[in-house]
DNA sequence: AGGATAGGCAAGTACTCACTTGCCTATCAA
DNA sequence: TTGATAGGCAAGTGAGTACTTGCCTATCCT
């Protein structure tokens, strides 16, 4: 659950896409990576974006919703909230990774 | 130097390393080694625990101090602040990732 | 000094993961 | 229908990494 949260954050070009995503919500896989090609410099396959994304969405930093042919990628900060509170609350710890 | 951050962040044991810092500040590494296979139930190596501690110092969540032939490890939570407010605020983004 | 404790260094192994390659499906426009 | 556009599925490859094993250094206590 949260492993998939931060394993998601661990790599540089998706935090790249949250980044674009974060300026212009709603993009498509297409817009996304002529905008990683373009303002990043990111040489990087349609193919390989659409992995990333199908890892941010698992994490739920991604939503998506599909019109026609067209598939639009809005960002969800919600769990980016409760990343600092985890360890900044010295509170309960959650179960999460006792038994992996 | 983020990625540094989120990479350390990206292992399950290095994050439940971080709770037990979280809880007791200052502990040495044959310490936390007892508390991960006792509270947690992690049949790990000493030198893994030191492997990830190394880890969690390169990235800033751990600093440590030394004493005689104790190290101490203390939790630095600043780094976690800044991470949801890079997406959470539409601002001028870091350009961290853009040459990699 | 000698043993015990706390920690460090380095090479090897096994596994994860990012990326590519190739092909396939679905929607829209002519 | 035909072609073009937007996206999906799956196997293979290469690099990164978590962990182990073995040995070494430093500090403390008797």
């Amino acid at each position: 659950m949260a492993d998939d949260l931060f394993k998601a954050l661990a790599d540089s070009t998706r935090r790249t896409i949250l980044d674009e995503l974060a300026e212009r919500s709603g993009q498509t896989l297409f817009e996304i990576c002529a905008r990683l090609s373009m303002r990043h410099g990111l040489g990087i396959s349609r193919q390989a974006v659409s992995q990333h994304l199908a890892v941010l969405e698992a994490a739920g930093l991604v939503e998506t919703r599909r019109e026609g042919r067209y598939k639009f990628h809005d960002l969800n900060t919600a769990p980016l909230r409760r990343i600092a509170e985890r360890w900044l609350v010295p509170d309960t710890p959650d179960p999460e990774d006792s038994t992996p």
